[in-house]
DNA sequence: CTGAAAGCGCTTACAG
DNA sequence: CTGAAAGCGCTTACAG
């Protein structure tokens, strides 16, 4: 119950050998012998003895934490993602850091900053916005391999990109709808600055093709992924002269608050139009109707973000190549859609 | 653009100072005359010069981190306090970490570990659950100071506590009830374990006797705050012979569960029964019915432990007598609760 | 297998 | 106001 910090010293002298072995013996147990392994063992339960992580870090040039990058930390969605990310590294002894992006004026702060101020070995970014010129101050350094996209991602980054399979959900939920014998379909869809919002549609309007739906200007409405731009997209739903009788949503957020405000007004779901979500959030089920919806496994995405990072943190060449991992989503078959009416 | 790390003494070159001048320039610039923090401005912008924190940590014995330890990183309700800390301390210029006490085998990791090892300056608890002989660790320690409590607690850590006003919520939430005319009430409880389950079981028992209601022991559901839990309690509920007129429910996630497994069986909400939640989580008004509940603002109370413990690290004596911050709760009220059938 | 010694990159008394 | 120097607590070539 030594009160003052022990020091890697104070272990040598207990233990009768140099500071060197004393580290070897925690760090690198096979070089040293059972012999004074074991009496350095013994010595640092006896005194209480934790390894300085500053005079660590500064003597190694690591820093043992990763940092992850969030558009807002405030958004439940990402939760799992960071749970999935959490879980990975702290098994591997990484500390891993949340940073709020709108907390951080990344115009001028480029990313290599993280690095140079010894903040993190690595990065995650979950927000595809990281302004190009910051992302652009790592070309060319050493950890220029450490920084990774997850969920979403910008093209021309040049970055290692974990998402979902964004394309095959949208397809999987319109072929959904078609299968039900739908011929009219609309798209609620996210902001448009965002990469998943152009995605989601695009293999929306290709399986609305491939099925030989009808899908007009006006039965895409733009939201933002968010509760709020459900209800928007429902009123300008119910403007419509003529309707659609399926809605593909770009995230449950949204098809829960159209359905909502639909039945309001007196438009029943699914009798009268179908919708499907996507996310799967665990309300989904929950919810009256049960959404039917596309899921994406957020928790397995931030755990395959983490293990691609940590690969290349320790420096495995093979993996290093690969730039796109995608997780595949599927279909929840719920209450929220149904045949098309008569 | 150079590529080699550059270190203060390669300021200190360009800019014709001491290493300690340009140190001073940096962390204490009304030390230095006005001419030479000029020049060490000017050769730190040149050189593209950042201050190493692991040396800087190392020198200065401390570390410019925070970390939150929260029981399920996974769990959205715990996104909103997370970004309120997240918010103080990243203006402060902390980082935030996040460690999910799941993953950490607390019983046999005092948390004194976590300042021996260097890893944080302090610690927001957010989970009530932590282990008392982990948290005595630090007893008598200079850091006992920087462990508070958020939303959870434990009364007998002897720790500061930041926490929304659960008491007042239940009272609140049943003496609503009571207005509407309600005679005959239940509840909906957290997990046995959960602080909160007793402090809003107690309020709602306090406020039912009161105004004179009746609530029985068959009334009372033990949930666990998740959504399966309100499906489970539906199902009791609607077993029961005789059954209460309203159900106040400890998180709105099981009073949405709840009400969703009480449409199906044919009983409505508010008609036949109205319910009451605690959280006023974002989707609660995009539920139908629009769930009433208790708002708790789970930004603020993250913004203001946050605060807390940054003004103990800052060592303000005045504020470290204060062992109890509680934030006001609201009654929201929205569609799922009516006056009482007949 | 082990130890003496250098050094990671800062900050801060101390002296002037 | 400024500089020379010590030292924060480790790890790791280097030598034996």
């Amino acid at each position: 119950m030594a009160r003052q910090s022990i020091k890697i010293q104070d272990v040598a002298r207990a233990a009768g050998v140099s500071t060197a072995t004393v580290s070897r013996a925690l760090s690198n147990p096979k070089v040293v012998s059972e012999s004074t392994r074991k009496a350095v063992l013994s010595a640092v339960n006896e005194t209480g003895y934790r390894v300085n992580r500053a005079a660590r870090n500064l003597r190694t040039q690591r820093t043992g934490s990763i940092l992850t990058l969030i558009p807002n930390v405030g958004n439940p969605f990402f939760s799992q993602i960071i749970s999935g990310i959490e879980q990975v590294f702290s098994e591997a002894e990484y500390s891993v850091l949340v940073s709020d992006t709108a907390n951080m004026a990344l115009e001028d702060m480029p990313l290599s900053h993280i690095f140079q101020d010894g903040r993190a070995d690595g990065v995650i970014l979950l927000d595809g916005f990281i302004p190009l010129p910051s992302i652009a101050s790592v070309k060319g350094t050493p950890h220029e391999k450490h920084i990774i996209y997850a969920c979403e991602w910008a093209d021309s980054a040049g970055l290692p990109s974990i998402r979902s399979d964004n394309r095959a959900g949208g397809v999987k939920a319109v072929s959904h709808l078609a299968a039900l014998g739908h011929k009219k379909i609309g798209h609620i869809s996210g902001p448009e600055d965002n990469v998943l919002t152009h995605v989601r549609r695009a293999a929306c309007f290709e399986a609305a093709k491939a099925h030989g739906l009808e899908i007009r200007d006006e039965w895409i409405f733009q939201g933002n992924f968010e509760l709020a731009s459900g209800a928007a997209a429902a009123e300008a739903f119910l403007a419509l002269k003529e309707r659609p009788t399926a809605i593909f949503s770009a995230s449950d957020l949204m098809a829960i608050s159209f359905i909502s405000n639909l039945m309001d007004a007196g438009v029943n779901v699914p009798r009268d139009v179908s919708v499907v979500g996507f996310d799967d959030i665990d309300l989904a089920p929950h919810y009256r109707p049960a959404l039917t919806t596309i899921r994406q496994d957020r928790k397995r995405l931030g755990r395959l973000a983490a293990e691609t990072l940590l690969s290349r943190l320790r420096d495995t060449p093979e993996e290093d190549a690969e730039m796109l991992r995608v997780v595949p989503v599927e279909l929840i078959e719920r209450a929220s859609t149904a045949p098309a009416p008569e």
